[in-house]
Parts: structure tokens; sequence; C-alpha cells
DNA sequence: AAGTGCCAAATTTTT
DNA sequence: TTTGGCACTT
């Protein structure tokens, strides 16, 4: 209707061309920052509004939050929400429709191995059901035995890593490897194991060797949607290619200089061949940057610009700004957390939300010693890309309760559980296990187990607390509540030291828990899609500085973002051979640095601990010292007081005011007050909620509720 | 002698 | 937060 014309006047002309090619495949080449995601929400609001049906939109992304943002973002545009619409990741969206057609998933209860406790109980499982002679030695990594056992072993590391003692030579090595694989498909059936690999193999095997689901799939999904193209393997690309194969109406976007994944099985020429998949394939490319200011941009062509092999993208900008990208050389790790420190105070005294800038690092530990630095200097800070809500040990122990109530045959998380007693240990555990799976009724089996003395008490617990859930109603907050009230003591034995701060997530799981009224269900979803902790949960004030793996901050952007830790040996990746690796890792400082509107820092310590615990002198990245001297400003510690930092002559700009309007509180607003919003337009405050929502009645699109941490609201005078 | 507990050492990225 | 080596208990 007449949105259209509202939304005509935000796209450029590419964008448009994009949204309104309704027939047909096309391949949209975006670059960073050139608005892929407002484009992918347009174009779904552009076909509901020429009268497509939601349900026949699929819409595919990388994570599921970002197929719920675009949803809702579509959903506020066309005052709908859009809810009919199916999307979500490749894998949420396979368990959907297998489920549907009720094809292939035996056992729902898949796992990621992530600790101890499930690598021993892998171990004895292949001890036990393959015959094989396994020793601790022989599986030195619980990654290790996940890939030998998913098949790609020699993608994810080299296969000297796997090559033990007890081999001679590599042929005896490869037999033991396919007798395993052969029986891994048993083993899976029997066990109730499943990845995520299994699943796509699942989704694609539905599409290949059922012609119905095929056509029902296809003639359900008519227009198709794939974002972040780049990061799909050939699985998901063929996948794609069957389930269009009725209409061919498939739009991908993706940037090949993001391409991030391929340690993940990512094969970033999907997107090259995309035109060859599909003939008639109409390319559009998105050019405009809409994020960055020209400095910024000038940094992050120039380090894209040096990859051996490119795809020539022209980005521009129409921002305004002139500061150029900092490069800081601290004298050590101590040193750079406190450059990050005190440039974070400052630019909180200048207004800048602590929500509105982010670190970034190559890996998970890079942040320790700023992590320390924050704590002390009072600054709350949110760390992203670490283990998920359900990974950490502690939830795997409640939760592999609840998937036992589900499938008492679930070897490994018996394991799991007989592992939490003390003085019980992996042999004792092994013995256990193997009688429960041979018996017909696990729990009576484990009831009538003689324990040992030392033992007999966490037993006759763990026991009790069995039977008491079996005879309780199957209310899945109610279970969770008794599981938990087992695992307290458990709890405050295993992580004594600080258990408090573990406290608040087996608090969050109860909360989630009792909102589904059916276990299975519960446990379906948590094993495929893991919940994300709720940050709000652990804050108080609301504020909080993001710290994230670069991996993690995929597609997402700040007012301000350093990025730390460029040291030669640690950026690129010290593994990372000269070649496709290296050249992923230079992406992935692309990716860093192009999370950045405003300003961007860049900065990494001059001396490291060695392996041999030693300090020694390192130099920068190469990717760094490869880049254009006039790409950016160094910046140097004023010798008298380090703490201090000198910006050379150049006076201190202030940042322009959009990030200061986004700092805006409830407070700032008043009842009757006019305000502007990005897709809404202008507005009256109708009434102001705590803490941080409020209702305003727009002039084009009625009375909506707008959360002030997700809407940018302005406030317009007069 | 097997099994368990404890301390020191090292750690890529994740749907 | 997991892993490997060593001492201590059953």
């Amino acid at each position: 209707m007449n949105q259209l014309s509202s939304y005509r006047d935000e796209l450029n002309e590419s964008q448009f061309q994009a949204v309104s090619t309704t027939e047909g495949p096309v391949l949209v080449i975006a670059g960073a920052g050139s608005g892929k995601t407002r484009t992918l929400v347009y174009r779904v609001a552009h076909l509901i509004n020429g009268g497509v049906e939601p349900e026949a939109i699929l819409l595919l992304t990388f994570t599921r939050k970002a197929a719920q943002e675009m949803l809702w973002r579509a959903g506020r545009l066309l005052n709908d929400s859009c809810s009919r619409v199916t999307g979500g990741t490749f894998h949420s969206v396979a368990n959907m429709l297998l489920r549907r057609f009720g094809a292939g998933i035996g056992f729902s209860s898949s796992f990621t191995i992530i600790d101890r406790a499930d690598a021993e109980g892998i171990i004895n499982l292949l001890k036990s059901s393959l015959q094989l002679t396994v020793n601790r030695k022989q599986f030195p990594s619980k990654r290790i035995i996940v890939n030998m056992l998913s098949g790609s072993v020699n993608k994810a590391r080299p296969l000297e890593d796997l090559i033990f003692e007890d081999y001679a030579h590599l042929s005896e090595f490869a037999e033991d490897i396919i007798l395993l694989q052969k029986h891994y498909h048993s083993f899976k059936i029997d066990h109730g194991l499943m990845d995520y690999d299994d699943l796509l193999v699942n989704w694609k095997r539905l599409l290949t060797q059922s012609p119905e689901a095929r056509e029902q799939i296809s003639a359900r999904y008519r227009y198709i949607m794939v974002d972040e193209y780049q990061d799909t393997n050939p699985i998901q690309a063929d996948i794609v290619r069957l389930a269009a194969y009725r209409h061919d109406n498939v739009m991908v976007v993706g940037d090949d200089s993001q391409s991030i994944y391929s340690f993940r099985g990512a094969d970033f020429y999907n997107i090259m061949r995309f035109p060859e998949t599909f003939p008639g394939t109409r390319i559009i490319k998105l050019e405009q940057n809409y994020r960055s200011t020209q400095p910024i941009l000038t940094l992050t062509n120039d380090i894209i610009n040096n990859a051996v092999e490119k795809y020539t993208k022209t980005l521009y900008t129409r921002i305004e700004g002139t500061r150029k990208p900092m490069l800081y050389a601290a004298r050590d790790e101590k040193a750079e957390a406190d450059f990050v420190v005190s440039r974070v105070r400052e630019l909180r005294d200048e207004g800048v939300g602590l929500r509105d800038i982010a670190v970034l690092f190559r890996s998970g530990f890079h942040s320790f010693k700023l992590e320390l630095e924050l704590g002390s200097h009072g600054i709350g800070f949110e760390k992203r890309g670490g283990l998920k809500l359900t990974e950490s040990a502690h939830m795997k122990d409640v939760l592999a309760v609840l998937r036992l109530l589900v499938n008492p045959f679930d070897n490994l998380s018996w394991n799991r559980l007989l592992l939490t007693i003390d003085k019980l240990g992996p042999k004792t555990a092994q013995k256990i296990t193997a009688v429960l799976s041979d018996a017909a009724d696990p729990v009576a089996a484990l009831a009538a187990y003689p324990a040992g003395r030392s033992w007999q008490e966490g037993f006759a617990r763990l026991v009790g607390l069995f039977q008491d859930l079996q005879r309780r109603e199957p209310i899945p907050g109610e279970l969770c509540g008794a599981v938990l009230v087992w695992y307290q003591p458990v709890f405050e034995r295993l992580y004594a030291d600080d258990y408090p701060k573990r406290q608040k997530d087996l608090e969050q799981l109860q909360t989630i828990i009792a909102s589904y009224d059916d276990l299975r269900r519960f446990i379906d979803d948590t094993a495929l899609d893991p919940p994300e902790a709720d940050p709000q949960a652990y804050r108080d004030d609301g504020e909080a500085l993001i710290l994230s793996t670069i991996h993690s901050a995929k597609g997402l952007e700040w007012e301000v973002v350093f990025v730390i830790g460029l040291a030669d040996g640690r950026f690129p990746h010290a593994s990372a051979f000269p070649g496709e690796q290296w050249e992923e890792e230079r992406r992935l400082l692309y990716v860093a640095a192009t999370r950045a509107r405003k300003q961007l820092y860049l900065s990494y310590p001059r001396e490291l601990m060695g392996a041999d615990r030693r300090f020694a002198r390192v130099g920068m990245s190469p990717f760094l010292s490869e880049l254009s001297p006039g790409s950016y400003e160094r910046l140097e510690p004023r010798p008298a007081d380090s703490n201090v930092f000198s910006f050379g002559a150049r006076p201190s700009e202030p940042l322009p005011s959009p990030t200061k309007k986004k700092k805006l509180a409830l407070k700032d607003f008043s009842v009757g007050c006019r305000v502007n919003h990005p897709f809404f337009g202008a507005g009256t405050v109708r009434k102001l909620s705590a803490p941080r929502s409020l209702d305003v009645a727009f002039d084009r699109h009625g009375l909506k509720t707008l959360h002030l941490d997700y809407a940018t609201l302005n406030i317009v005078d007069g």
C-alpha cells in the first residue's frame, strides 16, 4: 500500500531493486554495514504488502536472534507482528520440518561434548559398545572425539595430532577410524546421540528422498531468503537449491570479505557459485556503507585490499567524521587494559553509553587482564562468545537429570550424574552405567545397585531423587524445582569457591523451564538451540560494556570499538598457516574493524608471556604493518603519567549527537511530548511505564509500546 | 592395585 | 575450565 512510498525514500537504488525483485533468484553482494538487515526487513514487508501470505516466506539467518530481530522490525513496519513468517537458523528450521514430516530423528537428546564428564562417558560407551581398545591417551581432546565421530577429523586438525604411540602406521589408525565411523550410525541410534550436521543431512535427505515432502516444502515456502550466505556450508547450499526447486524465488545476501567460518565447514565459494546454481540470477551490489565514517572505512578497505583473493566492492559512505582510527602500542597487557579502561571512562564522561562501546579480541582468554581491570574500576561488562548458558558444567548437571526423565537410556547423562557423587569416580560410574543400559528399567536398576560404603550416601540421594521425580506430576517447573533441591548441596560442594555466581544461572533455568508445559519439548529446544543467558538478569544498572570475541560480534555494531591483542602471534592465530587460514584471519580483522561507527581503537601489547612463562617482546600483527601509515594515528602514552594519554595536536573531537540521543532515559520523556521514530515517524507520548518502556501514539501507525533499549526515539522540540 | 582426590599447567573461533 | 601427574584411601 502506501508504506511502499514511505520506505522507498529510505533505501538507495540497489537496495530498492533487491527489495522489489520478487520473482526469480537474486544474489545480493553486500559490503559491511551496507544495510543488509534493513534490505531483508523491507523485502519481507514488501512481499507481504504485495499480497504474499506470510506463511509463504522462509527467512534463514545465521543466529536465531538475527531472525527474531528482523521479524520484529518487519512487524513494526507493517503494523503487524509478522509472526506467521517462518524464520530461524538452518538447524531450527530443519528441526521443525523434520518434526512435521516425522522423518528421521529418533532420539532428540543431542549434546555437545564440552567437559570431562562427557568425554569420560563417550570413552566408556566406545569401550562397552564397540569393544575397541580405547585408553585415555588415545583421546587427548574432547574435540577430537567429536570430530572423529562426525567424520570430519582432517578438517579440524592435522592428522598427525591423532596418531598415538599405539599406532605404528597411519594405515592401522585409518582402519580404526573407519571402524569407528561404521559403528557411529548404530551407536547414535542406540544412545541418542545427534549433532548439528545430522540435522542438516536429514533435512537434505528428506528433500532428496521424499518427493512429496519436497513438493510440499517447495510449495509452502515460495519466497526463501538467506542471510550471511558466505557462511553456509555445501549441505546448506544444496538444501536451498532443493527447497526452491519449484519456483527459484531465492534471495541470498552475503559478503565474501566477511567469511570467517571455514573451520566449521563454511564454503565461501557457495556465494560465488550461486549464479551457476540458479541460472538467471540477478546480481545486486550494495556498496553504500551506512555505518562507519570515512576514515574507518579507509582503514578497513586497506585491510581487505591486501587480501590475496578478493572480489572488488567499492564501499563509500556519506557519514561525516574525521577521526582517524587510533593505534596504541602498549607496554604490556596490563598497560593495554589500563588504556582501554581510561578511554572508556573518558568516553563515558563525554556521554557515550557503555552499551555503545565494545572491546573485541581474537580468543576468549585475551580479555582476562582487561576483565580484572574493569572489575577493579567498577565498570560493568558483559562478555559474549564464551560458553552458552547450557554449556556450563553446573547447568549440564541439572539438564542431565531432566534429560533422563525424557530418555532414561541416556548413558551419558547417567555417567555425568554419578560422577557428581563424592568418592565415586569414572571407573565405578562406568560399571553402573553398563548395568543400567542392559536393564529394562534403569531407575529400578539403579535403586537395586549395591552401593559402596564410601559413596552410599550420595548414591542414595540420587536414587531418591529419581524415585521422587517419577512419583510427581510431569509439570516441568515443579520437576525442575525438585531437581534443584537435590542439586543444591552437590553444587555447593563441587563449586565451593564460586557457587553464588552460578546460582543465578540456575534460577534463570527455573524460570525458562516454568514457561514450558512439556518437558520433552524443552529438552528438544535446548539440545538444538541453547538459550542464552539473559544479560538483564545479571546487571543492576542495565549498563554494561560489551566484551566479545570477533566471531560473536559478527553482524553487530557499536559507536566505539576497541580491537585489542593485535600482536604478532595472537592475531593471526599462531597456528594459522599462510594461505587460506591466513586470509581468513585477515577477514576476521576486517570484520572486527567494520563494527565501529564513529571511532576505532586498535591496540596491542609489546610484551607477552610466552609458553615458557617468560615475557618476550612481540611486534604488531603483520596485518597492521601492511597498512599504509596514513590510515591511522599512533597514540603514545605520556611519559610523566602512564595513565594519561595524549592525542597528538588534534583537539578531542566530540562525538556526534546521535550517541547522546540513544542514551535517553525514561525521565527525559514526558506525557504529551513529541517524538520521532525511524520506522513509525512522528508521534506523541501517551504513557510512561517503568522501567524503560513507554506508550507512544504514532500519527500514522497508532498506539505502540516501545522499549527504550531497543527503540531509537528522538525527542522533537517544540 | 585399583580407584579417587588434589594441585599445577595450558587454553581458537561456534550454528 | 579441563587435563595430567602424583599421593592417598579402600
